[in-house]
RNA sequence: GCGUCGUUGGUGAAGUGGUUAACACGCUAGUUUGUGGCACUAGUAUGCAAGGGUUCGAUUCCCUUACGACGCCCCA
């Protein structure tokens, strides 16, 4: 049997109902942000992540698909949705647009090639938004607030906003160097790894798992003091807005975005969920001022945001937030002889032209099975073909719920279920998880509660 | 790249170096001469991830590979 590749999905049934369903709401409220739409390839060449990132990086050298086309173009796919938009940003020349600054927002799939673990696969789905042309810091509070708000529509009910901020190229620096000064006489109380990262990147010991409860992290020297007082000051307004929008973060001092190109604003999004896992991580962001221009392009001030939807749906569900998702049709259609079948060919097409959810038997099963069926999809209606009604203009139509059943015109059945499930209410009739045919409430036992 | 554990039918799973691989759910059909969801009966794995080895004989022991789960590294 051939397996799908270490570290990818399939996603269908439910699951890829409640995908679509967190997509729509990216959608909507992106709309209201006035961010557009932006759709770039899935693969770009080599170069642009190899320069954009670093070259020397773990997730360079490591972690990226790079492949040869037949052409022997070096390509890459996508690790990750920023590349790709600023690239189109510079190619497009969308510096020129007077309407600016230019917000955009994606959502596609990423690759990357690493061990997979839980929250982590090979191809994962990120949405993600960018503002390029601005470097007010009102720019950085709205993409937190849209990332928060997104989620708080999402029915996310603990969520927790990290900011911190590592300055300019010249606190950044500073801050470095402090840092390997301040660890250098205490490197052997530190971890194996953190040895590694103290030439490679020091930034990294601050949020090593191992030497978390060290007193040496604990004291060590903070972003925060050694931002200069431009960036300090920058910092300052960043909270004040995010303060005005009622956008709750914490500072958290550990967090310290990978890349060379962030600067000022950084910021990771958590959800608190139990049973969550170490990867509770949905979403991080940050200012990245200097990629346009690393990617030569005009120097062009941004912000942006990214969030993989796996984790999203993984918080969404361990929360037990109810999905709206459709998961009954309107009308089942049954027969059983071959007259009786045409005519369900005609009048399903009928009713699915007229806007009905409609399905029927394509198996040849006995009149018992279908009812099954029928119920199995949740219909809210059923109805039965016989060929004597057909010969009087009639049709069998059964409430599959309550069980009441009526013969009617067949003229009158558009009508009719328009009618009929018009006046039922779109109330909650407890779970729709389709396994316990929605008679159980919210806490119910069955395996999708759990 | 490193580590630990795992992989049996549509599903959940039990199990053993040796005739027909439990049990449950599901599914299909019948009892019910065209109206189900209950009950009863029957049927339901080209066979235990793939390949190789040990053995008279392996699904059960060993090796390799693939995939999965969870960590580490790293996290765009």
């Amino acid at each position: 049997m051939i397996q799908k590749p270490k570290g990818c999905n399939d996603i269908y049934g439910r699951e890829a109902k409640i995908w679509k369903y967190v997509e729509s709401i990216i959608d909507a409220t992106m709309e209201k942000y006035n961010y557009n739409y932006i759709r770039t390839p899935i693969f770009e060449s080599t170069d642009l992540f190899h320069r954009g990132v670093g070259e020397t990086t773990d997730i360079v050298t490591k972690e990226s698909y790079d492949f040869e086309d037949k052409g022997g173009r070096k390509i890459t796919l996508r690790p990750e949705g920023t590349a790709g938009v600023v690239r189109s940003f510079i190619e497009n020349k969308m510096y020129g647009d007077p309407n600016q600054p230019v917000k955009v927002y994606y959502n596609g799939t990423m690759y990357r090639y690493e061990r997979p673990q839980s929250g982590r696969d090979r191809e994962l789905t990120q949405f993600g938004m960018e503002i390029l042309g601005s470097d007010d810091p009102m720019s950085d509070a709205e993409i937190i607030s849209a990332a928060v708000n997104i989620y708080k529509m999402l029915g996310l009910k603990e969520i927790k906003v990290n900011l911190n901020s590592l300055g300019d190229k010249e606190s950044r620096e500073n801050y470095r160097k402090a840092l390997i000064n301040y660890f250098k006489p205490h490197i052997n109380e530190l971890c194996e790894d953190c040895k590694e990262r103290l030439e490679k990147n020091p930034l990294r010991i601050l949020d090593c798992k191992v030497d978390a409860e060290n007193e040496i992290l604990k004291n060590a020297p903070k972003t925060l003091d050694y931002l200069n007082e431009e960036s300090r000051d920058r910092f300052e307004q960043v909270q004040e807005f995010l303060d005005i929008m009622q956008i709750n973060y914490e500072i958290n001092p550990s967090i310290v975005r990978g890349l060379d190109y962030y600067n000022h604003t950084v910021f990771e999004i958590e959800a608190k969920v139990e049973g969550f896992g170490s990867n509770n991580v949905i979403g991080a962001g940050g200012r990245y001022n200097g990629l346009v221009d690393q990617l030569d392009g005009p120097k062009t001030p941004c912000v942006g945001f990214a969030s993989g939807i796996g984790r999203v749906v993984m918080a969404l569900e361990l929360e037990k937030v109810h999905f709206p998702i459709i998961e009954n049709i309107d009308l089942f259609l049954m027969y059983v002889n071959d007259e009786e079948k045409k005519y369900a060919a005609y009048l399903t097409q009928e009713l699915r032209m007229a806007g009905f959810i409609v399905d029927t038997d394509y198996l040849g099963r006995s009149l018992k099975a279908q009812f099954k069926q029928a119920d199995r999809l949740n219909a809210k209606y059923t109805a039965i073909l016989n060929s004597e009604d057909l010969d009087n203009n009639e049709i069998k139509i059964k409430n599959n719920k309550t069980k009441e059943e009526e013969i009617i015109s067949l003229d009158a059945l558009i009508y009719y279920l328009d009618e009929k499930l018009s006046s039922e209410t779109e109330e909650y009739d407890g779970c729709s998880c389709g396994e316990c045919n929605g008679d159980c409430d919210d806490e119910c036992s069955c395996h999708h509660h759990e």
